[in-house]
DNA sequence: TCAAACAATTTGTAATGATAAATAGGATAA
DNA sequence: TTATCCTATTTATCATTACAAATTGTTTGA
């Protein structure tokens, strides 16, 4: 058995991640659900018999992974959260900074994750949810190409594909488009691509790629309106295949700057 | 009275958040890589102007992230960490902790996500990797389900699936694979299948399903020896197939105590 | 030479207390 | 009635000091 190998450091635990472990135990025995209350701050140093600093740091650790928020005030003081989905994301998002990826990486996926969830919500859609899409699709058809609405173009094209993944029933696939969606997002928000005039060349290709990626979602729509799922997912396919051929010929540096968002 | 629903509050920022942001700023303008030191404590105080508690709720911060470590002692301090995949995990779990997940769930991305995986990595296997290949085969072939073997047997199962995601060239599909990997492992974990005698029909299941994959994973092993990867990837196409049905005939409760792993 | 003891460095925990800030809910005034 | 202010509650931050614990490097001793 390849048992060695094993880091010698950190053999000692920390009295603030033993504070951790106890009150996830705490959550987890207590059964609480996401707005319950934990105990007070003060309450949880004398049950603990740790000092203050201790337990603040626990804390701190918990709200890091979304497990808990802490408010101040009457009524304040710490509680179990349901992980926001941004806070998973933001979380994720630090493991690839040391491990870039490419446009290929990020669309290999997109391409198997984004039609079989167009096929998915085909059926599920409400009335309001396509009049919201349609609205987006009105957004971006008429929206000038001005001085900072570049940016807020290529948002709401992403934003479209965010409202679709909303209404997945598949936890797993809902949060694995709204990843990818998220990471090309930031693809673009810090690529130059957008901000400097450029070379004639690059305008034409994003102005291309719009344009397309609006006659593809306007089909997608249609699919999604008509309730055929088969239909939504042929249209999602050619779409993602259209959308990764024109990135891969612009290939943004698609992974710079993640330490920027603020997170929550 | 906000009812069930989650506070939204947060509308300042908290002095410790500040500080998270102004250390990450920190380490891009500095362009620090993994294994850098930052300031140490005593500096980071001076440096903005906060109390001690501050810093230290700011780096356990980063450190649950996984973007630093801590050491103590001469050479120790903060130091900027390569996010582990275990720790990207760990954090991820914990969004689906209140958001469970069915083997339907698990497995419509699962059957996406392997064969690509397999396929990707058939022509680069070294001879050391199908090498281990062997033996974890061997290892699920002789092992016989003794008392507490049965367990080590499924998760030796799985291992076989990460040596294979190990070796992906695409950092985004490889952690796909090892976090989907994880994820059903903890079912085993957590399952009560495994330890209680149960009736002879579930045992029964078990072990067509384990017959079932060993013999898959041979058939996998026989195409990635050939380096063939549609070989491949229908072996492990079929691989899925079957072990979805398998298990959603048991159905074993995935997603319970995810508290419980004490992470590092 | 080699191992054990020691010293220096740096974070970890503790204890205590004071002030600031945010919120909910009640009291007050227009 | 409505808007505003007040106040109690509770967390957030700050400050300071002391000692404990882990690690590394050095010195000592056999």
């Amino acid at each position: 058995m390849p048992e060695g190998a094993l880091p010698i450091r950190r053999r000692f635990t920390k009295r603030s991640d033993q504070v951790v472990e106890e009150i996830k135990r705490l959550i987890m025995r207590s059964n609480l659900q996401p707005g319950d209350r934990l105990p007070q701050e003060r309450a949880l140093i004398d049950l603990f018999g740790v000092s203050k600093g201790t337990v603040r740091e626990a804390l701190k650790g918990l709200e890091v992974e979304g497990l808990i928020t802490v408010t101040t005030g009457p009524q304040g003081g710490a509680r179990v959260a349901k992980v926001p989905l941004e806070t998973a994301v933001r979380l994720l998002d630090g493991y690839f900074f040391y491990e870039p990826l490419s446009v290929d990486d990020l669309y290999l996926l997109r391409r198997m994750v984004e039609p079989e969830m167009a096929a998915q919500v085909a059926p599920l859609l409400t009335e309001d949810d396509l009049v919201a899409l349609e609205a987006n699709l009105a957004f971006c058809e008429h929206g000038q190409p001005g001085p900072d609405s570049e940016r807020a173009l290529r948002y709401a094209e992403l934003d479209f594909h965010d409202l679709l993944a909303e209404r997945c029933p598949n936890p797993l696939l809902r949060f694995a488009c709204r990843f990818l969606n998220t990471m090309i997002k930031k693809g673009f928000v810090y690529s130059q691509m957008l901000d400097e005039p450029g070379m004639r060349e690059r305008i034409d290709n994003v102005e291309h790629m719009a344009a397309d990626g609006r006659v593809a979602h306007r089909e997608i729509v249609d699919a999604l309106r008509a309730r055929d799922p088969d239909r939504a997912r042929a249209a999602m396919a050619a779409h993602m295949d259209q959308a990764h051929a024109h990135l891969k010929r612009m290939e943004a540096t698609l992974n710079e700057g993640f330490l920027n968002d603020t997170g929550r």
